[in-house]
DNA sequence: ATCCAGGAACTGT
DNA sequence: ACAGTTCATGGA
């Protein structure tokens, strides 16, 4: 991770194979999107860091990533460093993109897509509870409900902070929804079920039996996947997802997505969609990135 | 109206 | 292990 500060703005340098403005297309696919705004260009998104709440502005300038703080909070630099490590996570800039490219360019799905949207890379939820309460509301439904619900719930029982007559979101503390009952997600047109897995999800990450460091612990995917299974409410689809979006790992490969289905559907021009087993077939030269190859195709969905 | 949506648990065999 | 059923609601 590299970084600097250049006045009040901290400079960010990603590795080559980053696309800023290819992100920001993903990141803008929902105008029910509450977690961040984009406007002119510009990536506005609220954290909290060292226990402060800080509003960043993100944009680019030719190869750099550029962060500005608009609250004009003076900052630690133990805060900065988060900030930037935040930034880093998100993007998924650890992730060695070239080895992907390499066979990518090479295979007939994919090699239109990485030339296409070139330096994007998977838009990471590094916050565990967002991950999989996101995951969750996501189960079974079409994503512009899903993004409603999250509205609701985020707008419900989260934090804000108002600047310019704009109003940024946290996503809600885990600990606040542990002490919520059913009923008060049913009141937001959560099923019963997803109010119910919400809740035990928000319940073990804050009572401490579950957490990003403890699953990291185990570091063979294959664990990881088999502990998030465990837990009532995450299938296989679910702990693919968390993997792929908050846990980094690009072997992650939700097989069963219908999004997967439907791109490439639209992108081998069938007149109906791939079973599981041709999916795992064609995506036998995917190994070690079928994240990516998921991720690259559900970017084929939106323009 | 009908089908389906970025599934998962439960039940019966 | 595997298939069928139920949950539930909005979008197209």
């Amino acid at each position: 991770m590299k970084w600097m500060m250049m006045g009040s703005s901290m400079e960010i340098y990603p590795p080559p194979e980053f696309n800023f403005k290819e992100c920001l297309v993903f990141l803008g696919r929902s105008d029910l999107e509450v977690m961040h705004q984009i406007k002119a260009g510009y990536l506005y998104k609220l954290v909290k860091l060292n226990g402060e709440r800080i509003v960043l502005k993100i944009g680019d300038t030719s190869k750099v990533i550029q962060v500005d703080f608009p609250m004009g909070t003076p900052l630690s630099s133990t805060t900065l460093e988060k900030v930037a490590s935040y930034i880093w996570e998100w993007f998924d800039l650890d992730q060695p993109l070239a080895a992907f490219y390499d066979f990518a360019r090479k295979d007939m799905i994919l090699k239109e897509l990485v030339s296409k949207y070139d330096g994007l890379r998977i838009i990471c939820l590094p916050d565990l509870f967002e991950a999989l309460a996101w995951a969750i509301m996501g189960q079974q439904i079409n994503l512009t409900f899903a993004y409603t619900l999250k509205k609701r719930f985020v707008e419900q029982f989260g934090e804000s902070v108002t600047i310019n007559r704009n109003t940024f979101w946290l996503f809600p503390d885990c600990e606040k929804i542990a002490s919520m009952g059913v009923d008060d997600l049913r009141k937001l047109q959560f099923t019963v079920r997803k109010a119910e897995y919400i809740i035990g999800v928000a319940k073990a990450i804050s009572s401490g039996v579950l957490s990003k460091e403890l699953l990291l612990q185990k570091q063979d995917g294959q664990r990881i996947q088999t502990a998030l299974m465990k837990i009532r409410g995450i299938g296989a689809w679910t702990a693919d997802y968390v993997r792929m979006k908050c846990l980094h790992d690009p072997t992650a490969f939700p097989i069963a997505d219908v999004g997967l289905h439907q791109a490439l559907k639209l992108q081998l021009g069938m007149e109906r969609k791939p079973t599981i087993g041709e999916i795992r077939e064609m995506s036998t030269n995917w190994e070690g990135w079928q994240g990516y190859a998921t991720f690259y195709l559900w970017r084929s969905l939106y323009e």
